[in-house]
DNA sequence: ATGGTCGCAAGGCGA
């Protein structure tokens, strides 16, 4: 079962280099990001004609999220737990049906600039809730997947200029330390686990030829559980997106799980 | 230090 993440920047935008890059990765499932679109406006049909369920939770112009599978899913929530108030459409959990069902946590964790400020409050906040759910599964004792735009800098050998980040929400050392906190419960990032070499990034951004320049960022992750860990047999980073047309400014990290 | 680029959606916010 190959799963992939990605944070494709608004739908719209990538009504065609989305189904690009599925017909060439053929992941069997895709975790995205930042749909930026409402449930009704996603273009299911789409993908749907490509073999894909789909499952969305969108919101106006902002955020949003969803899980496409060509696998069946079941048990899917929208949302998570922790804040009622909580309006921002970030996280979706579904359960993938393969040679063994995987649950799966698709999340967008808040940028959280400028610091400090209320939108870093949130991201801390945030944070705390997604570690509550992932010691909630854990005791599950199952295989899952946590995988997003995890918006964390989580070692300087993950940014090509690491000076440019240390006042900046996604790599301050509380930021860190919370994302840390998460992965010591005992989760493996499934990059790491086959390619611990530095200087692999997963977004440019659109400015100042950031992409010709190579000035890259490592921000999106599949996190595992030790049941999912066992079962990884590759993972990696699909960067040639980033250099197609019209792409989003992430590219998709992907890990093949036996299941 | 500033401005640089996108997406959504139709002006300004978010990244």
């Amino acid at each position: 079962m190959k799963i992939a993440t990605f944070n494709i920047n608004g739908i719209k935008a990538r009504i065609e280099a989305l189904p690009a890059w599925l017909e060439i990765a053929k992941p069997d499932v895709a975790m995205l990001q930042e749909i930026k679109s409402v449930d009704e406006g996603f273009p299911s049909e789409i993908f749907e004609d490509m073999g894909y369920r789909v499952e969305t939770h969108g919101q106006k112009s902002f955020n949003g999220v969803a899980i496409l599978s060509r696998l069946p899913l079941e048990d899917v929530t929208r949302g998570l737990a922790g804040d009622d108030t909580d309006e921002q459409a970030r996280y979706i959990e579904a359960t993938v049906i393969g040679k063994t069902a995987v649950r799966l946590c698709c999340l967008y964790l808040p940028n959280g600039n400028p610091v400090p400020g209320p939108k870093y409050d949130y991201k801390l906040a945030w944070m705390d809730r997604l570690h509550a759910r992932a010691k909630e599964l854990l005791v599950q004792e199952i295989p899952f997947v946590m995988a997003g735009d995890y918006n964390i800098i989580e070692q300087d050998t993950d940014a090509a200029k690491p000076e440019l980040w240390r006042e900046d929400a996604l790599a301050l050392p509380t930021s860190r330390a919370a994302y840390r906190k998460i992965a010591a419960l005992g989760l493996t990032n499934a990059l790491r686990a086959k390619h611990p070499e530095a200087g692999l990034y997963s977004f440019w951004d659109y400015q100042a030829g950031a992409w010709q320049k190579n000035n890259g960022i490592l921000i999106d992750h599949l996190l595992l559980s030790p049941q999912a860990a066992d079962l990884l047999i590759d993972a990696g980073i699909d960067k040639n997106t980033r250099a197609g047309d019209k792409p989003s400014d992430h590219v998709p990290v992907w890990a093949q799980l036996d299941a």
